[in-house]
DNA sequence: ATGGTATGGTTGAGCATTCAATCAACCGGG
DNA sequence: CCCGGTTGATTGAATGCTCAACCATACCAT
């Protein structure tokens, strides 16, 4: 092993290649996110939020879906949630009903034109996926950053 | 090698394979910057954009760089700069002066409150990028998805 | 020098998100 | 039964971002 000029890790600080990693790490997170929002709102008029919330209920049962639910499956705020789909209701997409079997909950259903919209985007939307980053990678290296992702993305411990 | 029941990679859509990478990768990217800004807004009082504005200007000659510059070492837009680099001036963190070499050109400058600022946040920053993203990779690890967001990052190709 | 174009930077409007406050309905134990 | 706490969801205010428009200066060719 090397000879050691400083502790094992200086926890207070990141040595060159952390820094590196680091930056690596935020212009990826960033950059991706940013393109994604670019190219659905410039093809799709929406963001990358809204075409979650539309792309979760499409796939859901009778199309419809709890706030509950949708808020943890497309990873937003219940705040965020309401805020878009009230804003997607206003599009005609989405439509609310209150929630029979739960007094407090509230039903959103993706209407026959929120489905049509979703449709007209989704073929753009794959093919920045796949150029952003399965274009990018071998199968291995897919295999790789799928299991080095499992890793970052497991609860706090 | 196996039979091939579909086309090697229908385009149009993504395999289960594929999708089970995209949700993680959206899970990784989004839940990374929602606790950076989260950590910083809460223990700081700004969130990340902003941090990152000042602790690049810490580390520039004179704690001054180009708007331009600046821009493009933080990954912002121009635009969000300047908004950023207003606010960062109100709070007393920055100061701008007039570029010596170029009419059109603006300097940002880090004041020292601005520094004690970033002075303050950084040890509280970079424990939660280490609780992240380097406290749950080995080394190995850790070069690997450094291979990895290299490819990733590299420009379009 | 002069007109045209490119570059650097700012601004205001509009939109999305967060945060804290709020309200309603459910659920458990007394 | 009902009372306290919890859960589901919404709202408005404040903040940060994007987009397009804009102005000023620099560069370049004629």
């Amino acid at each position: 092993m090397a000879r050691a000029p400083r502790p094992p890790t200086d926890a207070a600080w990141l040595d060159d290649r952390e820094q590196h990693l680091w930056r690596l790490v935020i212009a990826f997170t960033a950059g991706l996110l940013e393109q994604l929002d670019t190219q659905l709102q410039a093809d799709a008029g929406m963001p990358h939020a809204y075409y979650a919330v539309l792309a979760v209920l499409s796939e859901a049962p009778e199309r419809t879906l709890r706030m509950n639910e949708l808020a943890r499956t497309t990873l937003s705020s219940p705040s965020r949630l309401s805020h878009a789909v009230r804003r997607l209701e206003d599009r005609g997409w989405v439509r609310r009903t209150d929630c029979p079997d739960d007094g407090r909950g509230t039903l959103a259903v993706l209407t026959d034109a929120g489905y049509a919209a979703v449709e007209a985007a989704a073929p753009g939307h794959v093919a920045t996926v796949r150029r952003l980053l399965f274009d990018r990678l071998s199968a291995p290296q897919q295999r790789q950053l799928d299991a080095l992702l499992t890793a970052l993305v497991a609860p706090a411990g």
